[in-house]
DNA sequence: CGGGATCCGGTCGGATACTG
DNA sequence: CAGTATCCGACCGGATCCCG
C-alpha cells in the first residue's frame, strides 16, 4: 500500500494528498524556472550556472540541483580533472518541463509593463473612492 | 529614475535586480498554479476556490488572490447580497499565464510515474557503488 | 459567506567558514 | 572549482479567533 492520490486512474494535483503535488512544488519555483531556463541553452558548469542565475546562493543552487537530478530533470557529470569539473545538462524530461518554465519566464519579461500599469491602477484606487 | 533591470530594451529575469523577477516569483508558485488552474475552468466564489484547491488555507488563498488581483491577473466582483457573494474571474492576462501554469500542472500529473522511477533509481544508487 | 488579525512553529534561504 | 556544514534571521504558511 502507498500514498495514492485517489483510486481511479492518474494523479490529481488539486488533491492535497496527491504525491505529485510535491513535484509541482519543486517545479513551480522561481529558482527552478531560472535554472532550467539557463540549462535549456546548453550544459553548464556549476560556476557558469551560478553566474547565469544572478543572485542565487550556492546553497540554493546545490540544493535545487540535487533535487532536480534526483527527479530525473538533469544529469550531473563529473570529469576527474584537477580542479574538478562538473557539468550539468538537461535530460529529455528536463527539456520538456523546461520549455513550460521558459515560457513563464519569457512571459513575465515581455508583459511586465502591463503588470506594472495594472499595479499602479490598483494601488491608486482606494485613495479616490467611487464618486 | 527608477529601478531598471538593465539599460537596453526589455527586462531580464536572469538579473537579480530586475523588478520583473518579483512577478516570476508570484507566478512560479504552487498555490498560484493551482488557483489560476481552477479559475481557468470558470469564475469561482471564495469557498468554491477553497474547495477546488484542496488543502489551501484561507490565509494563503486571500493573500494570493489579492496579489493576483493587484497585478491584473484576476478580477474580484462583490455582489451586495446578504450574506456577501464574491466572485473571482480571470482577466485576459490571467488566462494567458494560466495556460502556461496549467500546462505545468498537467505535465506533473501525467509524468509522475516517470519521475518516481527516476527517484527510485537515484535513491538506490550509492548503496551499490560502481563495481 | 468572505474574509481580517494574530500567534507561532517550521522551513527557506543568505552569509560565512572550511575542504579535496 | 565545486562543493559541504553551520549559524541564524526572515517569512511562509497553518491554526485559531473574530467580525459584518
Amino acid at each position: 500500500m502507498e500514498t495514492t492520490c485517489d483510486q481511479d486512474g492518474p494523479w490529481d494535483v488539486y488533491l492535497r494528498s496527491c504525491p505529485c503535488r510535491d513535484v509541482l512544488d519543486l517545479l513551480a519555483n522561481k529558482w527552478t524556472a531560472l535554472m532550467l531556463g539557463a540549462l535549456a541553452r546548453g550544459p553548464h558548469r556549476f560556476g557558469e550556472l551560478r553566474r547565469a542565475v544572478d543572485g542565487i546562493s550556492q546553497k540554493m543552487l546545490t540544493q535545487n540541483l540535487r533535487q532536480l537530478e534526483r527527479d530525473g530533470f538533469l544529469t550531473r557529470t563529473v570529469y576527474p580533472t584537477t580542479p574538478p569539473t562538473v557539468e550539468y545538462a538537461l535530460t529529455e524530461m528536463g527539456a520538456e518541463v523546461g520549455a513550460h518554465l521558459v515560457a513563464l519566464s519569457t512571459w513575465s519579461q515581455a508583459n511586465f509593463d502591463r503588470i506594472r500599469s495594472a499595479r499602479e491602477s490598483y494601488d491608486g484606487r482606494e485613495l479616490q473612492p467611487v464618486r
